[in-house]
DNA sequence: TATTGTCTTGGAAACGTTTACATTTTTCAG
DNA sequence: CTGAAAAATGTAAACGTTTCCAAGACAATA
């Protein structure tokens, strides 16, 4: 069943029919009803090949994904998906590998599928700036701010690291902590990295506390085995300290775990902080004290932005979604 | 840049071009060579919409997922995609809501989207045997088995859910059990839900324990909360209990925090055991003992017998995969 | 009535492939 | 050499839409 056949069926041209498909103007009211009957009552599916073909553009979102093991970009996905389901524009998810460059890939990709518009889940600044000029459709990334970049074409949606940073150290400093460990991603290859170590150091300086070098773990990854390890290591290095900080939720996890295995409490030992939100710190025990990024927040908003690029053909636009810190029962006042 | 341009810079025709491209036979080394270099070093990117317009069937695996609420489906969602990955067929996932129709929802989207084959992420028995006709591609039902459908381009993958279930009872059984509670989801809408639960009974009728119908709850659903309102409702019935059984991990994680809230130690006073083997029984406190349901196993069966399907047009084909008991931290022997 | 403009419709050319068929070239047995 | 089969290549028609342009119908204006 083709747009062909209902044209023949109804009497009517193809150019109508497809006018009518399309909601567009210059139709009969008597035409309209006549098509739009005669499509519900064959069951007709338009052809979205033959249509992109022509329009030389699809009509989806992609999402392009940085790497499997992020939790958070789990739980932003699906919120993203709710969103968008139902809507004119499905969403495509495209999970690429840690260490390729999202960019080139995104090319690579807009090229094939046309998308109309593209939401990365995590990148790094440094690919953008080589990278982005091939791209011609609009982008967000989320997660991560691109207002350094001047791109029109490329919005951003992130909560403030730095700041992020801050009230972690600044909730564990309030509760009487003075040696704190932080724990985190790599700051060459991860922007958010960087800048929550930023904010743990000016935490530090406002809160008059010295940052003892030794307090500082420095790991390849945000995942539970990279707080796991790093968590040991840090005890290996018989340094008392009653407070950590763990650069994302999971990496907090995983470090409860090795201070547990090595007879540590917490929070009676050692007070544990995470940051990201997830569902899974409210599965722990005990329940995870953590800045959150608000995961409904973050996808209204970048998909709002990608919105109006789409339609109006707006210019880019850097957002910063509000933080919150959550205290549950993983840390407490130092005794 | 399209294939004409490339047969033009080539001095070749589109058929030669094309035939090329498709790794045809009939086509002279030096032709392969000359058209293979021109279009690498000019960029080209086949459109997959002329292709597939002119093919009438797309080239994409689609994977169709009930609810976004399964941490099963998400881990094997991943290790779907990851096996895909740089093959010849994208995979592109829709989530669909909880209480429509999965096989209604596929025809439709099999209509628009001509995959080359459908994955169903759960899935109720009944749909299937209703609505399935209509579908023409190859589909495989993973995590439940459609053994009693007898449609030939419908194969499944799932592991025993009696057998799971019943491993669970007698491992607790085995470590002195004899109060044992158990909650899962609906056994109405669910078919591991009722298959569980029949496990159940017969490990109870084997290890002559006479299940008191109060030591059961049936809840709507598989979830976190779910399984903390069950273990709740069971603590208020005031019936002692040793050992409780959630048929889906993040229900027991959620039973855990409730019998914590209650005062209950976990596993001192209660033994605690879940179903699934989810990475985040690992990140619990106290880990959580399970039966797991190997992800890597049921993607990489799943995907083969797709393939097979699709391939040499193979017939049905129904597979259990094996699961296993995992002992962790969250049981240990009645005092 | 002639002229203009607006609304509705029909017709046909594209979009970039694949593929069946036609044609040319090569190979090789007799 | 010849002729025929096989291999390589070219040609053109599809696939199902959208969209531009032309044309017809009708009303309003001069």
């Amino acid at each position: 069943m083709t747009i062909k056949d209902l044209a023949a069926q109804t009497g009517y041209s193809l150019g109508t029919v497809s006018r009518v498909l399309n909601h567009q103007p210059h139709v009969s009211e008597q035409a309209r009803e006549i098509i739009l009957r005669a499509a519900e009552e064959s069951g007709f599916q338009l052809n979205s090949n033959a249509k992109q073909l022509k329009q030389q553009h699809g009509t989806s979102i992609l999402a392009i994904c940085k790497s499997h093991q992020n939790e958070l970009f789990d739980e932003l996905l699906v919120s993203i998906q709710a969103r968008i389901a139902g809507g004119p524009h499905p969403l495509t998810v495209d999970y690429i590998d840690e260490n390729e460059n999202e960019v080139q890939r995104a090319v690579q990709l807009c090229r094939e599928k046309k998308p109309l518009g593209v939401l990365f889940l995590g990148g790094n600044q440094e690919n953008f700036r080589k990278d982005f000029p091939k791209i011609e459709q609009p982008c967000v990334l989320v997660t991560s701010s691109a207002a350094e970049l001047s791109f029109d074409n490329l919005s951003s949606v992130s909560s403030d690291d730095v700041l992020a940073a801050k009230m972690a150290i600044r909730h564990l400093v309030e509760l009487g902590h003075r040696k704190i460990v932080v724990i985190g991603g790599s700051r060459q290859t991860s922007d958010a990295a960087r800048l929550r170590y930023r904010g743990c150091l000016e935490a530090f300086r406002e809160c008059d506390i010295s940052f003892d070098e030794e307090l500082d773990y420095e790991t390849s990854r945000f995942t539970y085995l990279a707080g796991y390890h790093a968590a040991q290591a840090l005890l290996e290095r018989n340094r008392a300290f009653t407070a950590l900080f763990a650069m994302s939720d999971v990496m907090a996890i995983g470090a409860i775990r090795a201070l547990n295995d090595a007879g540590k409490r917490v929070p009676e030992d050692v007070s544990v902080m995470g940051l990201d939100g997830l569902t899974i710190g409210e599965y722990t025990v005990p329940r995870l004290t953590t800045v959150v990024q608000d995961v409904e927040d973050l996808a209204e908003r970048s998909l709002e932005l990608l919105r109006c690029c789409i339609e109006d053909r707006g210019s880019a636009c850097h957002e910063i979604v509000p933080i919150t810190l959550q205290s549950k029962e993983s840390t407490q006042r130092i005794r």
